[in-house]
This record gives C-alpha cells, sequence and structure tokens, in this order.
DNA sequence: TCTTGACCCTCCCGTTGCGGGAGACAATAA
DNA sequence: TTATTGTCTCCCGCAACGGGAGGGTCAAGA
C-alpha cells in the first residue's frame, strides 16, 4: 500500500477523470498532497481518497464546485451543512416542479394530436345523437363579434391555464348567427374549482345533443351548420341554448398548422 | 402598423433580447426578412413574430436550439413533431426521477441530522425501558469479524439503497463478545417489500428493550454495554437474542464526521 | 447643416464542469 | 538506447446567451 499516488494511479483509485482531478486542483477543491516543483507532476495521498470521495457524493447530490469549495472550507461533519442541504433541496424541487410543468403541456398537446389523428382516420363527420356528460368549466361570457373569441381564450389561459383537462369549447346562447352582438362564452374544461375574477366556473349539465364534426377552416363552419340544422328539421327536434362547438384540433399550441385539418364538434342539445 | 421592424422595435414585440435575437439569426432559427448589407443592420418582418413566438414557446419546454432548427425545417404542424415532444417528455422525466432521487437523499440526511442534534441536545444517555414496534427490514447475515460490518451495509445499499426508510442497524446472535467467528446481520429497515438475491427481507417482531444510546467512537461501546448489562443483572431480567444496535449518528453519508459525536442506541430485548 | 443621443453593428470574453487534443518533457520497460 | 507510456501546460469547444468595447448609422432638434 504506498501513500503516494500519482494522477494517474489516483484517477484509477477514485474513479474520477485525470481531467477532473486537474480540473479540480485548479479550482482548489482537491488539491495534490505534494507538486514536484521541477515537473510539475502532481503526487495524491491516501488522505486526499477520502476528500475525493466526499467531492464526489456532493457532485452527485448537484452541488456545484464553487459550494463544494465553501462546504469543504467550513465542514466537517454533516451537520454543519445542514443549510446547504436545505438550500440545494430546494434548487432541486423547484426544478422538479418546473419540469413537471412541461411535461404537463407536452402531455396535453401529445394527448390532443392523438386524438385529433384518431378521428382524421377514423371519424364519420356524420351527424351522430350522443349523450354528452357534464363537465366542469371556466367561462368568459361576450357580447361582440365572434372574432373576440380569441381573446377570450388568452384571458381563460392565463386564469386557470393551470388546471385544464380537455379542449376548449364556446358556448352560443344566440339561436343564430349574429354578425355583431354576439352573446357566447369561450370555455376551457378544467379540473379543479377556483374563483377568479371575471370567469364563471361551473358544471355544465349532461345532455343529448345531436353532433357533427367539421373539417377545416372557420369560415367554412357554415356548411357544416347547414347540415346539421337540416338533419334538426327532419327529425323535428327542437334546440335548446346555448349550443356548443367543441375545438377538438385548431390552431396549436405551438404551431397554427393547416385551417384544412382544423376540426370542430358542433354539438346542438336536444329535447 | 408597419410590416418592418428593427432590432429593437421586433425585441420589445416579442420580448427576445436583442443579443438573443442575434444569437438566432447566426444559428439560423430566426433570420431577419432583410439584412441591410451595406450596414449590416437587421429588419424584420410580421411574420416573424408568429415564428419567434413558435421558438419561445419551444425555448419554454426546453428544446435545444438545435432541435428547434430540426423542427422549424420539417414541421408545420404539430402532429409532425410528435417524436419530438416526446423525446422531450422522457427526458425531462428522467431528469425529475434523477432530481426525486437525489431530493430523497437530501431528505434523509437532513432527518437524520436533526433527530441526531435533537439526542445530542436532550438525550438522557441513560438506561430505558421501552417497546420497540415491528420493523420490515433488508438484512445480510455474517459469521466473522465485526469489521465486516461496514461491507454488508455496503451490499445492502447497493441492493436496497432506494428503499431505506430509517437508521442502519446490526442485530447480534452471539451472548458475548467475540473477536473471530462473530455472529451478526447488518439491517436497514426498508419501506417494501423486495425480493433481492442474498438479503433476507423480513418483519423484525415488536419488543420491549432496555436501551442505552452511547455517545463516542465505536471503540468504546464496551464501557456502555457495561453500563447496561449492570442495570440488567441488577433488573435480574433475562435478555433474548438478537440484541440490536441502532446507529442513531455514525459516519455520515457524505462527511465521516467527528467519532465523538456518534450516536449508537444499543437495545437488549428483555423478557 | 450640424450635432446629439439613441440605436445598431461586430468582435471578444465570461458563464459551468469538464472533455479533446497539441506539443513538450518525464519515467519506465525492453 | 529507444520505445512506450505518463504527465505537464495551454487552448478550444460545449449551450444559450449576457456584458461590454469600439465603432458606424439614423432621426430629430438647433
Amino acid at each position: 500500500m504506498k501513500n503516494s499516488y500519482s494522477i494517474g494511479e489516483f484517477s484509477q483509485i477514485t474513479g474520477l477523470s485525470v481531467k477532473t482531478l486537474r480540473f479540480y486542483h485548479e479550482k482548489g477543491i482537491l488539491v495534490p498532497s505534494s507538486v514536484d516543483e521541477s515537473t510539475g507532476y502532481r503526487f495524491y495521498d491516501a488522505s486526499k481518497i477520502e476528500k475525493a470521495r466526499i467531492i464526489m457524493r456532493l457532485r452527485q447530490m448537484e452541488f456545484s464546485i464553487e459550494d463544494i469549495g465553501a462546504v469543504l472550507g467550513q465542514c466537517a461533519d454533516e451537520a454543519d451543512i445542514l443549510s446547504y442541504l436545505e438550500r440545494q433541496k430546494n434548487i432541486l424541487q423547484q426544478r422538479i416542479r418546473e419540469d413537471r410543468d412541461i411535461v404537463r403541456s407536452l402531455d396535453q398537446i401529445i394527448a390532443d394530436e392523438k386524438s385529433a389523428k384518431e378521428i382524421l382516420e377514423n371519424g364519420k363527420f356524420a351527424v351522430e345523437e350522443k349523450n354528452i356528460e357534464s363537465i366542469l368549466i371556466a367561462g368568459i361570457r361576450i357580447k361582440g363579434k365572434y372574432s373576440d373569441c380569441g381573446k377570450g381564450f388568452g384571458q381563460l389561459g392565463k386564469a386557470v391555464g393551470r388546471y385544464i383537462i380537455d379542449k376548449a369549447l364556446c358556448l352560443y346562447y344566440d339561436g343564430e348567427y349574429r354578425e355583431a352582438d354576439a352573446d357566447f362564452e369561450p370555455c376551457f374544461p378544467i379540473r379543479k374549482e377556483v374563483s377568479v375574477e371575471g370567469v364563471s366556473i361551473r358544471t355544465l349539465p349532461a345532455c343529448r345533443c345531436l353532433t357533427l364534426v367539421h373539417r377545416g377552416s372557420y369560415d367554412q363552419l357554415g356548411r357544416s351548420y347547414a347540415k346539421i340544422l337540416s338533419e334538426v328539421e327532419h327529425r323535428k327536434s327542437k334546440i335548446s341554448l346555448p349550443t356548443r362547438e367543441v375545438y377538438l384540433k385548431g390552431p396549436g399550441i405551438i404551431f397554427k398548422g393547416n385551417p384544412k385539418n382544423y376540426l370542430t364538434e358542433i354539438q346542438l342539445p336536444i329535447g
């Protein structure tokens, strides 16, 4: 058992690369026991093995070199570094929270795209009668032009973005198309009741609906309305307000995409 | 509404810093609509605003510049980038897992240190009679020298490290001190039954014990044993095997610390 | 028309924790 | 003695910018 190791041997022993050892020397956190003055060769003794182990442990816990320097300078016992440990823990927990938020958005986008793809491939694009379940929603009621709809979704996103669990929809309180003074309500299904100024949170009741999935840009929606309304007339059903549009696939969060592939489900509650 | 913005105006509009815009230009992911040949001034038109927004969204999701370049080159719709999104999600989930593991270790160390501090300050260091609850443990039984104990803990750490929920302990199956051929079992309390080759997983039954917390290095343990055994004799109690030592504070995960502050609870089960 | 201040340009350095490689000595083996 | 490792220092690169130097450009007021 020697008590003086060259940098290569010490690297073998500790598992730290030669480069890393030189770097730690430069940073002053793991200084060789001796350095040959003429050759500059570094030599480490056994006591440095323990120190190297400490540094590795701290690095595994994502401590910065600077922090490790401070810790090694001040502490000899774990009790001394409690504050450092807690700070590190907070930093990591913060990063976990951020990463989780991102993963949630990614999941949302992925799920949305997959279901849209499903519909595009297997959808019938015909009038159907369905039961719609009740959902908890957040909405902002607007009287004005349909083009203000986007603003409503923007506000909603800021207000309850964290709680959205499904695709955007819009409620229409007029029985007919209106160029101006339309009465409608952009909504998001949410997973939790929260109270936000100016946002209505409530449960939309279950209902039986005639539905039709419209494929294409929004200015072509009229055609699909014509189709579904002719079916309503044929059945002599009565529509109750508000009617709904569910935006199965619209301009995405990242890309606007091609309007030809937009999917919108028209839902008309009947009797 | 102009349709040509200087880099400063465009920076105001998009919220991206001038430096960042120049950087994105250099990387080729957000190229100005025109560059004045003589002055080098960059000019952006309205179409770039949307592109800037896309880039910001992707950056928020921690996509690298390189990936963003690839995405922008190949895709125009979210459906096209599903694979990228999933890859990104996996990367983030992996990081979350790693961070969580670190946080767990940190928590463990913090909790251990705090409870050790508590004992150091308020401990009685006298023989006490206590009820010990049953615990699920993982152990490796060893016949040899007490100094092999550390190896056992090492193996256990590798085998069930993820499931450890409390301080290390050791069971002693000999009624007396043995220099060689000692029969003992290093153990960790664990939170989950797992099966590992060579590791015994079982529930240690509850029992009533005489206990004494020893403060100091392990080679001084004999004194505390003398103290507690004299109490046993005084009470005329009978000790049942195995006896236990719980390592309340020993050489830490990071620092070895000062042996004078080590804390070891001796537990002798009585009739 | 001149000046002033705001704006823009390029180029270089710094960040973190190393890894890769060049060119030059040093130590060891055949 | 030579060949092969081992080691040294110095420099560049990474990712995604931020800071600053030193210099040219633009629009408005005097």
